[in-house]
This record gives C-alpha cells, structure tokens and sequence, in this order.
DNA sequence: CTCTATCGGAACTGGTCGGTCCAGTATGAT
DNA sequence: ATCATACTGGACCGACCAGTTCCGATAGAG
C-alpha cells in the first residue's frame, strides 16, 4: 500500500493495476463465470500473457479483485457511525446513518459486488467469509458498541446489544436492499426513498429501544 | 396440473418430468452456468436429444424449472398465517410463525434457489421477479392484511400495515438469511437457534407496535 | 549504452460448451 | 397391424474456454 520511492508508477505497476481494475469491472459487470480472460485482457489494453505474468489463475484474479474491492469499500462504510454514541440527539443521528447506509449500499457496484459473491458463494467461501466480516458483521458490531453506550446513557434500554445492533441494521437496509437485489434496478433509490425509508427504520428501531419517560 | 384420465404416467411424460428432476437438482446443486446439458442429459438417464425435444434451449429448461420450484414451494409458504389475525394469544402465535418461517426458508433446497436466482438476476430478470411476488412479497402482503386487522383489535398499533409487515418479515428472517448465504452452511438452523431467534424477533416487534396498556 | 526483465501479438493445446443430425428402436393410440 | 411420435446413442459442428509457448519489441535499471 506504500509506494516505494515516489508517486510514479514503473510499467509494471502500471500493467497490473490495468488488469485488477479491467478485471473489476468485467467481475462486476458479467460475473466469474461469463467472463473469460480473453476479455479481461482486451479490456485491460494488456495481453494476455501479461494478466498470467501478474495471477497465476482465473480464480486467483478473481480473489484479488473480490478482496481489494472490499478492503476499499470497507473503509468507506464506517465513517458516519463515528458521533453516535455520545450524539446529543440520538434520533436525528441515527437517522443520518440509516440514509448513508442506504445510499452507500444500494448503488450499482455493491449490489454487483453482492451479487458475485453470493453467487460464488459455493465456489469461494472465503471471499464470502470474508464479504460477511468486513461487510454486514463490521457495521452490527460497531452498532453493538454504540448502542450499548446508548444504553449507559439511560437513552435507550437494551439487554442485548448485538441483536440490537443487527435488528437496526436490517430494519435500515432489508427491504430496499432485497428489492434490489432481485428487481434488477442496481440505480440509487431517490432522496425522498431513501428519506422516508430512514425515517420508518428510525421510528421502529426507536419504538422498540427507545426508553420510556 | 390435471392427470388427463389416471395416475398413469405415459413414457413421454415421464421423461419429460426425469429431464426436470434432474436439473432442477444439477441447477440448484451447481448454478446455471456451471451445469451443462450433457450433465442434465446423463443425470436423468435420457439422451441429450430428448431433453432438446422437451425444452429448445438451456435457458427454456431454467425458466421452467425455477418457476415450477417457485410455485410449489410458494404453496407451503403459506400455510402458518392462517389463524393469526384472529388469534387470541398473538403472541404465542407470532413467535409460532417466525418459527415456521426460519424452519421453511433456512433450509439447503430454498437457500440453493435463493442464490441461483440472485446469481442470474441480471440474465432472467423475469424469475428474479417471480421469486420476489410470490416469495418476500407474497409473505409480506399476507402479513398487512394480518397486522391491520391486530391493529383494528387494538391489539397493535400500526399506521403503516405494509411497512409494519415488512418489519416483521425481516426482524424474523434477515440476520439469519445473511449469515446462511454468506457463511455457506445450507443446514437447517438447529431447534434452540430457532427458538431464540423467533423470540428476540417478535419481542421488537412487539415492542416498537404493542398498544401500550 | 547495454542488458535483462517485461511486454505485445498471435498461434496453439486440450478440452467443454450448446445445439444439431442421423440411423435405428421403442411406445402407444387407432 | 399400422403409423406417427418419441427415444437412444453417438457423431458432429462451430465457438469458446483457460492456460501455454515462442518470438520479436521495448522499457528501465545499472
């Protein structure tokens, strides 16, 4: 992740960082199986025998790929959790996060990303694992944290963190993302979905957890 | 649907259905496109022509076999939400179909469909779409017509039937959807799983929509 | 400037795929 | 008994696949 000297790129960097993200994009766009490395290599502007220079496999092509795209993304997906736990109005940032989930989750290349995996899931259980842990386990466990210091806060009541924190989770990101993943549509759901959707996961989670005065 | 005279099964018939039976098996078992029609051919000990006289191509012979899965499994889905409108222990009962549910969808043959079709949403979006009405849809809509009725009893208090039965659908069934789809394991949840699940679901169900006495 | 590691291009191997064709056999309705 | 229909087994087609090999070109480090 450090570049050795300076910022500039030697060809073979170069070369490699043009078949990962071809690769990406070929992943994402048609699946493992409906892309060959034929394609790949054209899309990179490369050989063939250079993408075999860089990953000895089609499988091992595909793991970098599948691990990278999540490592990256990963990094993204934990920043709007940060105040939460001591914010001094709970439900307007809560709602806050329910709109970044939805609008960091329902986009064309995590839903693409999604869908790979589980249909790979057979495959590659690593990759799957692996999805699982950086991916909805990260975000449960980090809500397990912060409303389990909600609770201390006497805001809300919660024996159970970590049910807690998944019950949030899915209430937020379920539906829209089911529908999703299965009425094609990979596009962004509009402000006022992703508005009206935060609000009713807010007002349940909320009702449920949300101490009595 | 209907045996034209008797039970009799005419040679044709028979190997018609030999040709689906195998590959609903090699598609659920395998996925789409890493099942191949001579496999489908040798698993039903039929010739490749035959399974060509039943159905013009391998896409036909998918679209049939996800649709006839999907319509007799949706039948069973049904069955649990019966007496819950009326019930005079919703509780009891809530939790009675949660428990059916997770026994229902955790299972490795749904679980298997499950990933086929999200694997192939993007070439048939048609079954994607099919899977969704008469599954996740199909089970939320029954579950409005039954929270609006609770909620006329005052026994909850639901402005948002839909939303509400989309709540509960996912409270019972996401954490443990996810984790089986992305941590491999088809197998069945065990009893005690099960039993904890359905009652920490319906505990926030009821919490976030009990009237409050 | 030279040397070596990497590159592109393209042909090639051994194999699988979906789908077709054919010659001959079995079935079942009339 | 007749005859259309369905089935078999295997050969066959063109296309594509992952992965390899060879050669000539080129870029970058010394």
């Amino acid at each position: 992740m450090v570049e050795p000297s300076a910022s500039i790129e030697t060809r073979t960097e170069r070369k490699r960082r043009q078949v990962v993200d071809a690769a990406t994009e070929c992943f994402l766009e048609h699946g493992y199986e409906r892309t060959s490395m034929d394609t790949v290599a054209r899309a990179a502007g490369v050989s063939k025998q250079t993408v075999y220079h860089h990953f000895d496999t089609k499988a091992d092509l595909l793991r970098h790929v599948v691990t990278s795209v999540i490592e990256t993304a990963g990094a993204d997906a934990d920043a709007p959790i940060a105040n939460l736990a001591e914010s001094d109005d709970v439900e307007r940032d809560l709602r806050a996060y329910a709109r970044a989930q939805l609008r960091f989750v329902i986009q064309p290349a995590p839903m693409r990303l999604r869908r790979l995996i589980v249909a790979e899931a057979r495959q590659f259980p690593e990759l799957a694992e692996l999805y699982f842990e950086l991916g909805p386990r990260s975000a449960i466990d980090q809500l397990a944290v912060v409303v389990e210091r909600l609770d201390e806060r006497e805001i809300l009541r919660v024996p159970d963190p970590a049910r807690a924190a998944a019950d949030l989770n899915w209430l937020v990101l379920s539906d829209a993302l089911n529908r999703a993943m299965l009425l094609g549509s990979d596009e962004p759901l509009s402000e006022h979905q992703i508005r009206t959707r935060s609000e009713h996961a807010i007002a349940t989670f909320l009702a449920a957890y949300q101490r009595r005065r």
